[in-house]
DNA sequence: TTTCATGCAAAAGTTTTGCAACCCC
DNA sequence: GGGGTTGCAAAACTTTTGCATGAAA
């Protein structure tokens, strides 16, 4: 997604555009990794020296709020995915790499629709993960 | 779950029995809540007056390491669920209650064996979230 | 007897908060 | 100009670690 296209998603959703946040939306949004917030802070930093990791976490929480990143907390701390659509996390416990998958054959919309449709549970959002061994620790192994 | 039974799926396990061991392992086991460390600390403690949080902890990671328990990392603490079958977890964002809830239609196996039929991803175990509100808060809403 | 768990204390690491200066609208 | 954002520092909290004592096999 380009630089202008990202400002105009967080003007969209009234979000005051600085530079800072500009940048760290970007990155967040164009890594395909599911980047932990010592990564945003590291890449960001780069173009501005002075950023502090609590801007940062501050920055994170307004575009979750915003709906344009998801926060995936782990153990050891949170990794972050723009990826909006309804997707399977596939995270490598060996490497720690995340990768989207789909599902296929709308299972995960299937699933939302009877529990929405049960009337006990009001659906808004939705992680799931599977854990195991990705393509290239399989090879290693 | 009898407290018999629950010593001898440790042992099983090779896990070593101690009664600080089985008391905590029975709190996590016997709750339907998805437990909180702090939870269980609190509940375990009643009958071991000189327990601490590291055993807690400590004893967790054994149990998890035996399969008998999953830790669900969130943004605030992790939770603990003893449910080790394929199943939704319902998260109220509103009263933070967790609800264990069936998929129906064997929509989950049928989405891991894809996975694990492509052969790029070799599945261990999962997590799946749906984010929203409960029965009770939709009432009060 | 040997090995491993417990309790206690301290450390590590992530995330949050408070506040003054500054920038966006 | 007004209100929200940044940067800096410190605090809060969860989770981990080290080590001596004590209990399980």
């Amino acid at each position: 997604m380009t630089t202008v296209d990202i400002a105009e998603k967080l003007r969209d959703q009234g979000i005051r555009l600085t530079p800072q946040r500009l940048a760290i939306a970007e990155v967040v949004i164009n890594s395909a990794d599911h980047p932990t917030v010592r990564d945003i802070y590291s890449r960001v930093r780069d173009f501005f020296p002075y950023l502090t990791v609590a801007t940062v976490y501050s920055t994170l929480s307004v575009l979750e709020r915003a709906g344009l990143v998801a926060q995936l907390p782990f153990q050891k701390e949170s990794r972050y995915d723009s990826n909006n659509t309804l997707h399977v996390n596939l995270v490598c416990t060996k490497c720690e790499s995340i990768v989207d998958c789909d599902a296929g054959d709308n299972y995960l919309e299937k699933i939302k629709d009877r529990i929405q449709d049960s009337g006990l549970f009001q659906n808004k959002y939705q992680r799931f993960d599977i854990y195991g061994l990705c393509e290239n620790c399989l090879k290693l192994s």
